[in-house]
DNA sequence: GATGAATGAGAGTTCATTCAT
DNA sequence: CATGAATGAACTCTCATTCAT
């Protein structure tokens, strides 16, 4: 039931936002009463704590796979490109929430998620730190803003891209890796 | 005072949101009461609808200059995005309302705003596409979607960029400028 | 375990009021869920009842063995300050309740609560009338008066009274035995 | 109108108690709405808070002037009683409120309303005090516990007490205050 | 005996909006 | 132009109670 109420809220949220989603919009879709909601949640703001929680972490262990797994640092920015992209799938309207409605977290709550959301970014700027020292990617490059680069890319793509129009995540995928590491690569020869 | 309150509102909307923002934060704020409020605004989304159609309105002017006057399609994408960066410094507020706020819209001034969204994106399109038939860039782009990206790169960067942090926009600009046209040109030589 | 629930419930009732406290704040108080509440009792209200009843037979039947075993009106008199006044001790929970928490009966219930109040007071006034027939109390009081006053004198100590504080509840009923005495006994002689 | 909504408050608060008693009870009564409540009091608790604060203000300002006109210490005591007693036919629901809703205030505001009842109960203490200074009252008296008989005795009686009952607030307020005289006057001759 | 999930009514509060003055 | 009183709908959340297991 409480999976059942996150999944109908994640949908809700997506659609209207979090704050122009009432309790009453959500018990309704999952066709129980308020009292309910409230036997499995504190608070709406629990929700939507634990909707970003599971995210993140999800996020966080998946790409400390990928990063362990590929064995160049361009396999690992395409790879951790790739599973952004590939999500919008199968995790859009959970990440869409995760990059909206972060306003609607409390301090404390924020807090957690802000230093998780940065143990993402740090993990990329890290490659892009050892693919510059290996040679893979230009000297001049500074890697703390090229991953706000990556991450602008990919993140806005939840925004726009549809996975069901004439354009797959799959090949979305491989054209956005191509246009960054086209960005960041180091002449050859 | 029509743009006293919107000044206000803008500020108020951005720190808090649309949803969280209520009449009365805002009357408080500038120092009116609500009366005063509905005697220039017919509603609150009707502010909201101001404060985007005169944002995209301005940045649309500024567009068309810039790829009127520059030369060549690589200095046009590089004037563009620069617009976009420097605006972070003076019209980041509004900037961040435009991007987040859109779904506070009645369908009816959505479709308009999403209109000359379009049209902004068309433009750079226009632009890539121009620069791909004359050389300048790589002929296996699709412009549509490097539109996006580039756009995922200037538009994210109203989320954590600070413009009175250690990186100035005018360097960020030229950094984003040179990994976005080493991401599309055409090799040299 | 019903011995259990109540006794916490006088606690809790007694530090937050009924209507402040849930079913929910007594059950995590008492370490068992909402339906053993429910076994046990058949409602709030009946547990509220069962406090007053026990508490009231109580006091009328130590009342009653005062009333019987004191030689003189003016020892009875005494006797029952010094009942009233000990209590505060070791039923101090109890007695506020039973002070302040009427309002919550249900009227069928109330009507049988204030039955044996009367009772308890028509005890009182009963001793006052004898006393002043005896000539141990002066002869112009007005017993139903007087029997209110001295009830104001004991109830009210059960707001303010703090039997671990510098005077001890024996020396207090000492204290009002003596002052109220004073204000009902015949000049002497 | 705010006065209109307190008035039709203390009625209902004084017969089904604060918590018991919905914001909507009051609107209905008063024939507004909800919203009209919240423009004229910030919360529920403000409203009692405001209840307290009025009535311990006037009694506090006419004790002052009793204990200031009254010549001997016998006079004071006696005018304090009639003053409490007196109000019982005026401010009934009033004191009802002021001595049995303390709880729902919060810690701040309760503190508050605890200071001025201490003054009003010290002012009492004081001239008890001085009566026995001046051998109108006995010597071994403690002042602060007979002032605590003394308001039990008065304020017991805004539970009891119906002043269109057979006893008159007046006869009730000299009978008590001959009652407590007795209790502590010094013997003469 | 005891649990835990579920209910439904109602609580206090907020808020965009209206309108007579 | 501006105010301030009033509305009514909706909001988040609480709670006494029920009942299948």
């Amino acid at each position: 039931m409480k999976e059942e109420i996150t999944r109908h809220s994640v949908k809700l949220f997506q659609q209207k936002g979090f704050s122009e989603t009432s309790i009453q919009d959500i018990v309704d879709s999952v066709g129980v009463t308020k009292g309910s909601f409230y036997y499995y949640f504190k608070s709406k703001e629990q929700l939507l704590m634990e909707i970003h929680s599971r995210y993140i972490d999800d996020l966080l262990h998946r790409q400390k796979k990928v990063i362990a797994n590929e064995e160049n640092n361009q396999n690992k920015i395409a790879k951790i490109i790739e599973l952004i992209i590939l999500d919008i799938k199968t995790q859009g309207p959970n990440g869409r929430i995760y990059l909206r409605e972060m306003r609607n977290l409390s301090k404390k709550n924020a807090d957690i998620i802000k230093a998780k959301r940065s143990k993402f970014r740090h993990n990329i700027e890290q490659v892009i730190v050892e693919g510059i020292e290996s040679g893979e990617f230009r000297k001049e490059l500074q890697p703390k803003l090229i991953t706000f680069a990556v991450l602008g890319v990919t993140n806005w793509s939840y925004q726009w891209m549809n996975p069901s129009g004439d354009v797959s995540v799959e090949e979305l995928a491989v054209i956005f890796s191509d246009f960054v590491l086209h960005g960041i690569q180091a002449k050859e020869g």
